[in-house]
DNA sequence: CGCGCAAGAAAAATCGATATATTCCGAGAT
DNA sequence: ATCTCGGAATATATCGATTTTTCTTGCGCG
């Protein structure tokens, strides 16, 4: 059945050399190959030897010439500050599950809150043809593309995204009111930096809950995490647990009347964790101090650290599967906000409060 | 001199669209815009026209176009076992600036040390044209592509393969002749997983500066961190301290009698010394411990790391320029190694041999 | 007997750029 | 007067798939 000239893999198999092979034409072999619907009259004993030759020549459709045609990729852009530890590893484990069941690439970009980038890298993107956007903890409102675009913990109403949330309401909650619970009233708070879009957010939130359950927010407790601090530096990491030492330590300079803090990320939350240390402070005895989100680390420094989790795996997941639905049906309604819910975790760094230094 | 259908960015433009607008033929509109060699005699006057409308009407090359022609995408595959902290993300932050200075992008490929993975990969993303491999932390015996491969940390003189390394016994001897200096005799080692490439070299590299230095190796105080333990239990983070956690206490359970231990790497390390602190014993005072790589948290946990410095965003800087200037010029000679030198950080976790159970 | 129809396949157009070959024209050489 | 050469550009082939259109051929049926 073998036709004369076979066995000659000589250079590489497109599909013309597939066709010549078989005898046959081009679109017969791409119908087949494609199991498109308008190859139902194509006999089966015909798809067979296509089916067969095609696995036995190894042909693989080129890529630049499919999507040329089809213009489409078969990736997405990530869009990330950076490639922390933590927030960035862990969305994109529940990401690239999804991706990767859909036969998906991605491109990974960096911003490090340049403005420069945050505009110049979606257009790069965008030239290499991406498919959607992923944006992760990134600002959504300046990101101006023909693609569906979803974002990850950002909070921007814009046309064309879907943003991916956490309950920051009931997150806050959680955490408050366990601190409550544990006696703490003197409680300090460490805000995020300006350009992470949860900052605020959480923020507000943290103001409504403390409203809530009669906690007093003491102005001069509330430090901040200087968002400066680390886009300047070159060479230096840029969620470093640094970022939440020097706000603590400038604290401590200033006051001692707390029993507790609750940090921005965990990131930050091992950093002031230090700094209470060094300057020879107990953690939780004389401070308790919570974290959020439960990065991996969390568990394992010392103390280890009691925490909000925020499901970030599970918002890659979700976020992935929202955008490779909005791909696959461009014009389909889709969901403007997905909503998560936290959970709290309480390990090591948060015990009742001393009456010590109470009020 | 602007022509009467003026004004008209109807849809996308294109080559065609651009030089029917400029009316020229689309061969010149591309030399100029490619400022290729054969159009010197285009005379400076056109040059500008056509530069002026490609840049006012917003015209954009098709990606896909063009490499289907130049069969080249301007991208690499990273190929790599997680998106661990440390390791992933240093290296990485080297590659990345030199791969942005050359306008290339990546796609990143997580195996988790899966096989399958291992060998697909490569093959999906050579359909994809990248223009070359990184290999970070994998072994590339069995990695067979037609493009340029340079392995980071992986220890394979095959063909086509640049490997970048570390001087392991340069990295070994200053963490060994730091320990011995500072009296201790008993030395435990923590062995890494089987399917790190580095695992074994590093190993060998101990035998041989123990010999070198007159150190007995106490076989029954070498441990070996499991590999299988992460590779099978889902949506663990591949990399945690856990895999440190569990041998030192198996070890722990056997003797006592050691006063320090090298770790494979900082993460383990920390977990040794969470299952060091479980069990009672101080560190540094009771055991010292060293780790490897010097990861972000090796500086923030309690107590920080003293460790062995591996410079990864300089072994990935090295290595995507190497990979780069490759890709350039295909058929120019090229290492087949690069070595790069550690450096031990002295830290919290290591301090003089108590006395107190030496032999 | 010829018409319409469908199965089965092929030819040709398309995607958008780049590479190669070709034309046209006028100046200078033979 | 012919030939060559180079400037200034154009026409055409090419990359490799997909999509649309076109062409046979056999067969049932009026």
């Amino acid at each position: 059945m073998a036709r004369g000239k076979d066995g000659q893999p000589s250079g590489h198999v497109n599909l013309r050399t597939l066709a010549e092979h078989l005898e046959l034409s081009q679109t017969t072999v791409s119908l087949v190959l494609n199991n498109s619907p308008s190859a139902k009259s194509i006999p089966q004993e015909t798809r067979n030897r296509v089916l067969e030759a095609a696995t036995r020549l190894n042909y693989r459709p080129n890529y630049f010439a499919r999507s040329l045609r089809q213009s489409r990729s078969m990736s997405v852009g990530v869009l990330a500050p950076d490639l922390s530890e933590g927030y960035f590893t862990s969305v994109m484990s529940g990401v690239v599950q999804e991706l990767t069941r859909a036969h998906y690439f991605y491109f990974t970009a960096c911003h490090d809150w340049k403005q420069e980038h945050i505009e110049q890298y979606p257009r790069m993107l965008v030239e290499r043809a991406v498919d959607g956007f992923l944006l992760l903890n990134t600002p959504a409102d300046q990101i101006a593309v023909p693609v569906p675009v979803v974002a990850i913990s950002a909070h921007s109403p814009v046309e064309n995204v879907t943003n991916i949330i956490l309950d920051h309401h009931k997150a806050v909650e959680t955490a408050l009111i366990h601190l409550y619970e544990l006696g703490h009233r003197r409680i300090a708070f460490m805000r995020g930096p300006r350009a992470i879009p949860d900052s605020d957010y959480r923020w507000r939130s943290i103001q409504q809950v403390a409203g809530e359950i009669g906690l007093r927010i003491d102005p001069s407790l509330v430090i901040r995490i200087d968002a400066t601090a680390w886009s300047t530096k070159t060479g230096q990491h840029p969620m470093a647990p640094e970022i939440g030492y020097k706000p603590m330590q400038a604290l401590l300079e200033r006051t001692r009347d707390f029993t507790a803090i609750f940090c921005f990320n965990d990131i930050s939350a091992i950093g002031a964790i230090r700094a209470l240390r060094d300057s020879g402070l107990c953690v939780p005895q004389d401070v308790s101090v919570v974290g959020f989100d439960d990065i991996q680390s969390a568990a394992y420094s010392t103390p280890s650290l009691t925490t909000v989790r925020q499901p970030l795996a599970e918002m890659g997941q979700r976020g992935a599967q929202v955008l490779l639905e909005r791909i696959a049906h461009r014009e389909a309604p889709y969901p403007s906000e997905i909503v998560t819910a936290p959970e709290l975790v309480v390990r090591e760094s948060t015990c009742p409060a001393s009456t010590r230094m109470a009020n």
